[in-house]
DNA sequence: TCTGGGGTCCTAGGACCC
DNA sequence: TCTGGGGTCCTAGGACCC
């Protein structure tokens, strides 16, 4: 058996963590650059808030309904997530943290795997006053939708649960009503170019979706949907992956805080960029061999442009030197005049570890000037000293700068590429000035 | 007149997830 | 005025091999 834990309302429940005066109002927190609704509470939910609805939209509607808007923190939610992860992976063996707020773990060996569930639910809020669900299921596809069951408590009244927060279907007669009132979109790995195809086959419901000819879906539209189908019969496809693999590829991009037309403020944006993409590489100990850069206009813009360009070098490196370098020449090529753009980016991938990396016979021409010898070394004390001093305190320089402090024509693009991010709230966990402070009245 | 069979690797694009 | 960021996996098609 497999069981699922999901945050509930993740960010709003770490936002009211330190501002107990958010508990019972309508909350939503926004994406990056206040864009977006990315997390509503369940007053918010109420009121009719869509999930991804752009801010702009729906403005009066928050106003009108009082609902209090908070700019995302990742800093803090990443934090309170790692204390739930490891109080999880304190009371389980076999755990695959699958996303900032939700985990799998196994639940095989167990005897009373419901009350175990429930006891976990209940230190989770203890501890760290983060209220989770947990549905238990014999494969992820079906534990996703009994999570789902949880959410919807009300609708779904006619089941009996047996604690509030933690559920298990167990009888047939109530899946097969469970799978009855769940939309064929609202299945794990059915997005919307799926349930279009789907529905046009008139397999509208998980139901449908289970009982369909497994080899006509996997004919039609490839394996993983047929993972699905096999999944919603109870069959086990996606195991747990409790150890968790190295990663593919590491990618930085923001979209500006207001457009930008200059290259050299585009370049400003990208050199901080690459050195979070640079930074976060080693951090997992890799070496990248490719090196993309992207550039676009705003989707919504008339006059659209969109365009990346990919380098790989004979040799993987870790030198944050060379991989700038690579990135502003790459920057250089995709750049057109005449376009507002709204967003820049890097991928790093193609990588590997020290032990395995490919001695080149030749020299990489680009490298000429920088000492391979000691990028290691260097890296590594960039590390030390931002370790011990704060994220950003020695970094790359580039030319750029030059324009900031003289102040040139598009020195006010230069500061304001930034995010927008105007409800932020303090970063309560992860920085010394934020800290809350108590004070204590002597008696 | 007639022109095979069986592979691998890479890439771009599409679809999905949270 | 204003529309997020960061990933993974699969597939089809092209280029190449013997």
């Amino acid at each position: 058996m497999i069981a699922l834990l999901d945050c509930n309302n993740f960010y709003v429940s770490c936002e009211r963590l330190f501002n107990p005066k958010l508990v019972g109002k309508p909350v939503v927190v926004l994406s990056n650059n206040d864009g977006c609704i990315i997390s509503r509470s369940d007053e918010a939910k109420n009121i009719g808030i869509k999930m991804g609805e752009p801010l702009f939209k729906i403005k009066d509607k928050l106003t009108n309904n009082k609902v209090v808007v908070c700019s995302s923190n990742y800093s803090v939610y990443g934090d309170i997530s790692n204390r739930i992860m490891n109080i999880l992976k304190n009371n389980f063996d076999k755990v695959e943290i699958y996303s900032i707020d939700e985990a799998f773990f196994s639940l095989d060996k167990l005897n009373n795997k419901e009350e175990e569930c429930v006891d976990l639910a209940n230190k989770i809020l203890k501890w760290t006053g983060i209220p989770v669900s947990i549905g238990i299921a014999k494969t992820k596809t079906l534990a996703k939708i009994t999570n789902r069951v949880i959410k919807k408590k009300n609708i779904y009244s006619k089941l009996d649960f047996h604690s509030s927060n933690v559920l298990e279907i167990r009888r047939k007669e109530d899946l097969e009503y469970v799978l009855k009132t769940t939309d064929v979109e609202d299945v794990w790995g059915v997005g919307k170019k799926l349930s279009i195809f789907l529905k046009d086959n008139n397999v509208k419901n998980a139901f449908n979706l289970k009982e369909c000819n497994e080899s006509f879906i996997r004919k039609k539209k490839g394996v993983i949907l047929e993972r699905t189908v096999l999944e919603l019969r109870g069959v086990l496809c996606n195991q747990i992956e409790d150890v968790l693999p190295d990663k593919k590829s590491i990618c930085v991009s923001r979209s500006f805080g207001r457009k930008l037309r200059y290259y050299d403020s585009l370049r400003s944006a990208l050199i901080v960029y690459v050195q979070k993409a640079a930074s976060k590489m080693r951090m997992s100990n890799l070496f990248c061999r490719t090196i993309t850069i992207f550039l676009k206009t705003s989707r919504y813009e008339s006059n659209l442009y969109k365009n990346s360009k990919t380098y790989t070098l004979i040799e993987p490196t870790i030198d944050l030197r060379l991989i700038w370098k690579v990135s502003d020449k790459l920057l250089k090529e995709i750049y057109k005049e005449s376009f507002i753009y709204s967003k820049v980016g890097v991928i790093l991938s193609d990588f590997c570890k020290k032990e395995s990396i490919q001695m080149s016979l030749i020299d990489e021409k680009l490298n000429n000037d920088i000492s391979k010898k000691n990028g290691v070394k260097i890296m590594k004390l960039i590390d030390i000293i931002n370790n011990r001093f704060g994220y950003g305190k020695i970094k790359l320089s580039s030319d750029c700068d030059k324009n900031f402090f003289s102040k040139e024509k598009n020195s006010n693009e230069e500061i304001s590429w930034q995010m927008k991010s105007e409800y932020r709230s303090p970063c309560y966990t992860t920085s010394w000035d934020d800290i809350p402070k108590v004070k204590v009245k002597n008696e």
